[in-house]
RNA sequence: GCCGGGGUGCCCGAGCGGUCUAAGGGGCCGGCCUUGAGAGCCGGUGGGGAUUACCCCGCGCGGGUUCAAAUCCCGCCCCCGGCGCCA
């Protein structure tokens, strides 16, 4: 029988000095797992001693059964003595307990060997690009400074015009987005979309659906709220004050992301390893507060509150999650090699790393207005930092081990900052947007949906 | 939302204040037996702590009453049935 399984705990235990490390290269001050060390032996001793008062108490009370008269009243007068003893060594424990709950939970994820060490996005390394991006002539050198500053040469087109930012595009150009309107009713970073945008919206998420189920993941539209007890398995403290909406009066919290309902699916669950690997796909809405982003990306809908997004989620055993993750990342390439939009995958810094995460990639498509790769996906394998929290087991075939399964996630295509991407990549100097041809069939269930351009503006196509 | 019934271990299912620490069955894991399989027999099969052949906790969740709670009381969650409401 394994004692430990977390292996979080586990190192906390056997080497802290070794987690101490891991938690260094988050640029994350490591006594954090000192106090969690501390607590934990605290706690244990503690606990002993709370264990060995009511072991005696249960003795007592067992022997009070068996007595009557003088004898049952002595020891009734033991019992009650000892339960006094017991109370107050137990409150003590408790308040410890909570303490060390705290600590625990406030544990990053360990760091995988192949992370970038790095305190922030600056030293996060692209691995790999593809495709030929449009460089405007004026951000040839910044387009450099993405590229072959990292020892990569990229063929790259250049282009004499500038394209237009995408919100401007949008809402000037196209006039298919209001988001001055959605500020004066919901506020900044809402937004309304009309029409062809909205088309497009649909027929992306179908796009990436598509492709995701026909390679086996299993499709799910899961709850859009969450309690506090699930969602704290999911995300950490940071995130839950900058990223999560709570409903008020009520034990509900809007989801962030699919992938925070697809975790919460088998929690609390024992999977036996023949049903490993889960692979799914969720498809839904997903709240942010974006409470930490200042007044970063405050036009358009490229950092919004609201959106549509498909997400890759798969439950593994330990031995196979590495690769997993690989595949989930090449699974986003191929979506967005289909929609044609020049892309790097990044290797996160360790710094950068969300506390769920032991290694994250982005997927970073070039925005030619704005002269750099932007997120589009993010790709994580949470190891068990998540099912840890969750309690979401493995039981093995052979033997009678326990241990806590492997998660990882996926963005396989977030709705809204996808369209800006395609915005600029396919606008042409007419005005007009070429529409990714892999779009066309989910277009073509719209009788009114544009197949091939979406069109500028015109006053007199306007009707009433 | 209201009224009624119910939530017991991997599954089924008994127990409804104390004959110790959940009966009995099924499944699964390990062992014995066997040429092999099956049957049969034995042991194991929730979490945790430790001075590692010991102990604590666990009967939906959280409190309370009691020397003692699966069992009694209160709050919450979920499931089933009925009524109401509703896209």
């Amino acid at each position: 029988m394994v004692k430990v399984s977390w292996s979080i705990l586990k190192l906390l235990r056997e080497s802290p000095e070794l987690l101490r490390e891991h938690v260094k290269k988050r640029f994350i001050d490591p006594s954090i797992v000192d106090r969690a060390y501390e607590l934990d032996v605290k706690w244990r001793r503690k606990l002993t001693e709370v264990q060995e008062l009511r072991h005696k108490h249960n003795v007592i009370s067992r022997e009070v059964a068996k007595l009557t008269g003088v004898e049952r009243e002595v020891k009734l007068e033991e019992a009650k003595k000892l339960l006094e003893e017991l109370n107050k060594v137990e409150e003590e424990l408790k308040f410890i307990e909570e303490e060390r709950e705290k600590a625990l939970l406030s544990l990053p994820n360990i760091v995988h060997e192949s992370v970038p060490i790095g305190p922030d996005d600056s030293y996060n390394v692209p691995i790999r690009f593809w495709g030929k991006p449009k460089v405007w002539i004026g951000f040839i050198e910044q387009f450099k400074n993405q590229t072959e500053k990292y020892g990569f040469k990229v063929d790259y087109e250049v282009i004499e015009w500038k394209p237009i930012g995408h919100a401007d595009f949008l809402e000037s150009v196209l006039r298919l987005g209001n988001t001055l309107k959605a500020g004066e009713v919901a506020g900044s970073r809402f937004y309304y979309l009309f029409d062809d945008i909205v088309f497009l919206d649909m027929a992306l998420l179908m796009y990436a659906i598509d492709y995701l189920v026909k390679k086996g993941y299993r499709l799910v539209l899961p709850p859009y709220m969450l309690r506090y007890k699930i969602m704290m398995g999911v995300i950490d403290f940071a995130a839950f004050q900058d990223a999560i909406y709570k409903i008020e009066g009520e034990d509900l919290y809007l989801i962030a992301t699919a992938e925070h309902s697809l975790a919460a699916l088998h929690a609390f669950e024992d999977i036996p390893e023949e049903d490993l690997p889960l692979k799914y796909v969720g498809i839904s809405p997903c709240f942010r507060k974006e409470a930490g982003a200042g007044s970063k990306d405050l036009k358009g809908i490229f950092r919004v509150h609201q959106f549509h997004k498909v997400e890759q989620y798969v439950f593994a055993k330990p031995e196979e999650s590495w690769d997993i993750m690989e595949e989930l990342i090449s699974n986003a390439e191929e979506l967005f090699r289909g929609l044609e939009l020049p892309y790097r995958i990044v290797n996160i810094a360790s710094g950068d790393l969300g506390a769920p995460a032991a290694k994250k990639y982005d997927l970073e498509v070039w925005m030619p207005a704005q002269g750099l790769f932007r997120e589009m996906v993010s790709c994580s394998n949470t190891t068990d930092w998540q099912s840890y929290r969750l309690k979401i087991r493995l039981i093995r075939k052979r033997g009678m081990v326990r241990e806590y399964v492997h998660t990882l996630n996926s963005t396989a295509i977030a709705s809204t900052r996808t369209i800006t991407a395609i915005l600029e990549n396919f606008q042409n100097p007419d005005g007009t947007v070429t529409i990714p041809r892999v779009l066309r069939k989910y277009l073509e269930v719209f009788d009114k949906a544009p197949k091939d351009f979406i069109h500028p503006y015109k006053k007199e196509t306007i009707k009433s």
